[in-house]
DNA sequence: GTCTATAATACGATAGAC
DNA sequence: GTCTATCGTATTATAGAC
């Protein structure tokens, strides 16, 4: 656990995070992140010497690892993958309530900004979502789908997630979500026993 | 077809859906719009007195209305539902191909972006999305899904069409589209077959 | 209605004292 | 390492000539 900040560098960081989930890159500004982070502009440009980009790519490293951890935890307090998958989008659904839904995505918006006019923080991104997949596929595997359609599933799976964040931060809602999840969970079944029919 | 841009204010208007589109809201400023559809500032605030918001809004607006005809559009290619959705992804993801991923997803950024900081353009979104969804609605229990399924899958349609955006556009790759795309069709597919025989 | 010049403000980034 | 004052350059928006 070191979700405790400690360093100032990390207090950056943990503010940067926060910041671009709810608002994105191109509206949160580097005044606002020292103003949150209470260190002085001057530091913030000892530490992160590329400014704001540079931050940024730390920023969404952290986060990937994060995302790849959420998936971790979400599995293990089930016995079933699909039950797990489906209890980390009830999770995240969660969050977005809790937090008037500023919180639980913190990719989503900052991948889309900079998908085509960013090279080096889409390459993050890109990096993030690829470390999330994977975890997918293994845990699918291990579930007892076909190689196949762990690969389809997993990118499904984060769609699914991505998409019911939009419409549910769009709505200020948890229902998008809720829906979502439920047709994911139908999907997920049922690839299972058609693959399972189909190898016996 | 009003697709033929005419008066000034259009030019404007097109102008900014494009950037919107390409770049979210954030980062597309009034000089860029201005340059790009060739009127100067002054004939700019002039139609629209109230600014980048109030341009947002119309923009917005216009959006919806071509997001629903995008809809319709893929639906009268096909003689069956499950398959004009379908279909529509795959118009989504030979537009994002084409436009090397700028455009295919005209509301993806803007709605994320103002989702908790802009409650007018929330707004504008939120109404977009739900004609969306209506007209989804409409074409699923037209093609024989019951009401109740209806509701959730066509939150689940514009949630993997949003979420395959996103894939792709972090990915620069039409595959996240088109494996969402396979799995919509296997979960389409097998809720309409379920409610049949249930009804049977 | 059309346009240019400019205002007011915020941005990211830097210089340089301590 | 730490901090403040400031630089240039964006931004949105307006004033006022024509």
């Amino acid at each position: 656990m070191k979700k405790k900040v400690r360093t100032k560098r990390d207090e950056i960081l943990y503010a940067a995070w926060g910041l671009f989930e709810s608002q994105g890159y191109h509206a949160t500004g580097i005044n606002q992140i020292i103003s949150e982070s209470g260190v002085p502009k001057g530091s913030f440009y000892h530490y992160f010497p590329e400014g704001k980009e540079g931050l940024a790519l730390e920023a969404i490293d952290a986060i990937g690892e994060g995302m790849i951890e959420g998936v971790r935890a979400a599995c293990a307090t089930r016995d079933d993958v699909v039950e797990g998958i489906v209890s980390l989008l009830q999770i995240i659904a969660t969050k977005l309530d809790e937090t008037e839904y500023r919180h639980g995505g913190p990719l989503t918006i900052v991948s889309l900004e900079t998908a085509t006019t960013n090279e080096r923080i889409n390459a993050a991104c890109r990096s993030a979502y690829h470390g999330v997949q994977a975890e997918l596929v293994k845990k699918l595997i291990q579930g007892g789908f076909t190689e196949s359609d762990a690969r389809d599933l997993s990118t499904t799976i984060v769609a699914s997630l991505e998409g019911g964040i939009l419409l549910s931060r769009a709505f200020h809602s948890t229902e998008p979500m809720e829906q979502t999840a439920r047709q994911l969970h139908n999907l997920l079944s049922e690839r299972r026993r058609t693959a399972t029919i189909a190898n016996n």
